[in-house]
DNA sequence: GGTTAGCATTATGTTATACATAATAGTACT
DNA sequence: AGTACTATTATGTATAACATAATGCTAACC
């Protein structure tokens, strides 16, 4: 059985927050006078609540209807106001039983609502640039966290990869399954979740003509290369030696 | 004089799009039933008209009663999709005015929804590990973009900068300074808007008690001597540099 | 006795209507 | 021409009603 919250706490804290919000916009200060919404409040209010620790993870909040009652709003009111709540990640709501506040996951709300052609093509190339300074920027992270098994991993993914391939789509899988290995590698869930958000930029902007040369088949150092520097160098080297693989991305954007 | 859409023409299509999104759910197979509601489908419409070029940066969208009418759908169900691409950052609404078609700013507007309050502990650590691979990274743009203008301000910033120093706010100030400073030099807006979006998690994690250490005071390669690699030295150099100068904070994490 | 079919309940999803509010545009007045 | 007032219009808010789907209860059935 789910606990449910006090609703007569709820409610008491609701209305004192929301009351204290509204006295300030009574302000005899010209500061800066207030242009919120009723929902910019309500929302604001529940924000407070969990920042305030009232509400946790996995706490069921109360119905639309008896939030808009403790509140004093209409139920429109509350139903933008947890509809945002919602669009940040703070809550998740299934018919019947209510919302239920659930760990915000940053990059994951992004990414699911982030489409490459919504994007102008500068923020495109800046994303692409984006990419290339994280590779180069988690060696130390990937030394701190690297073990046999994931040189094995990475080992078995660059084992059938050909030296040059002109199958692109070949290619790219196996890119794709490289670096995103690397990702992983370094335990940084967060890294791990904005690269995937980014993934779909990457493979737009390097399909579409944004970049200034096309891209060139002349390998650096290798995949194989990049496994040899993280089994036996150091972070210095691998930053260098990832600097080195990236060379045909950076020629593409450097003119 | 803003010039309006063609309501007929955005009628058409809306209503196109819209029945074949509903056709879609009907299809045969089982593999995955369609659980979407109006609004999501209504949402999934109108994105869809910005994607198609139909709807430019700068184009005034319909009143919600003509939407309404047009998608025939109540217009609650097309306020609540037209607050999901206002929280996308898709359009900005004015009274009378109606909805703007605006160019969305996809860290812009998490940031000014992200409070570290609100993250758990864990993504809070690996939020401000990930500062650490952004600024090692950023060498090869930071040498691509610099100009001899640039080397001035950050001469300027560090000026009166102490070797050490006990007041902590002075501190930070001048290391958020300095540090923002070089995100900007990289000439990557979306770069820029991704720190300072993560700025309040780093202020925030840097005080609470999160990480393992406290921080010392130790100085390992100074602000100094990173704007001397800058102007003498080479991209190399310049991530071994900072690297050793975030020294402070890498002690921080691993254990 | 346990399983299932069916019904009642409940909270969200959706529609409709009415009024409040604020920004714009228009108009009359000076 | 410029100001003050009014009318208009589109968003903001409130209310009521019904639709829909998930839950839980109950009773019939094997």
């Amino acid at each position: 059985m789910i606990k449910r919250l006090n609703y007569t706490i709820l409610g008491y804290y609701s209305i004192t927050l929301l009351l204290y919000i509204i006295m300030k916009t009574e302000t005899h200060t010209f500061s800066q006078l207030d242009t919120s919404s009723l929902v910019d409040k309500v929302e604001a209010n529940l924000v407070q609540l969990l920042v305030d620790q009232k509400l946790k993870i996995g706490d069921v909040i109360p119905t639309e209807i008896e939030l808009s009652k403790n509140l004093g709003v209409s139920r429109t009111v509350t139903r933008e106001a947890l509809l945002r709540l919602r669009m940040r990640g703070l809550i998740e709501t299934k018919k019947k039983k209510g919302s239920v506040i659930t760990s915000p996951d940053i990059f994951g709300i992004i990414g699911k609502t982030m489409d490459p052609h919504l994007l102008d093509q500068e923020t495109l190339k800046e994303i692409f640039e984006l990419r290339l300074v994280l590779e180069i920027g988690m060696a130390d992270f990937l030394f701190q966290k690297i073990t046999a098994a994931h040189i094995r991993e990475l080992k078995a993914i660059v084992k059938n990869e050909p030296d040059t391939s002109e199958d692109y789509v070949f290619h790219i899988e196996h890119e794709i399954a490289f670096h995103g290995k690397l990702y992983e590698i370094t335990g940084n869930q967060t890294l791990k979740k904005f690269q995937k958000m980014l993934l779909p930029v990457f493979d737009y902007v390097h399909n579409s003509g944004l970049l200034k040369k096309p891209a060139t088949i002349k390998k650096f150092v290798s995949h194989k290369g990049l496994i040899d520097i993280l089994e036996n160098g150091s972070p210095e080297l691998f930053r260098n030696g990832m600097r080195n693989h990236l060379e045909n991305h950076f020629l593409r954007i450097f003119s």
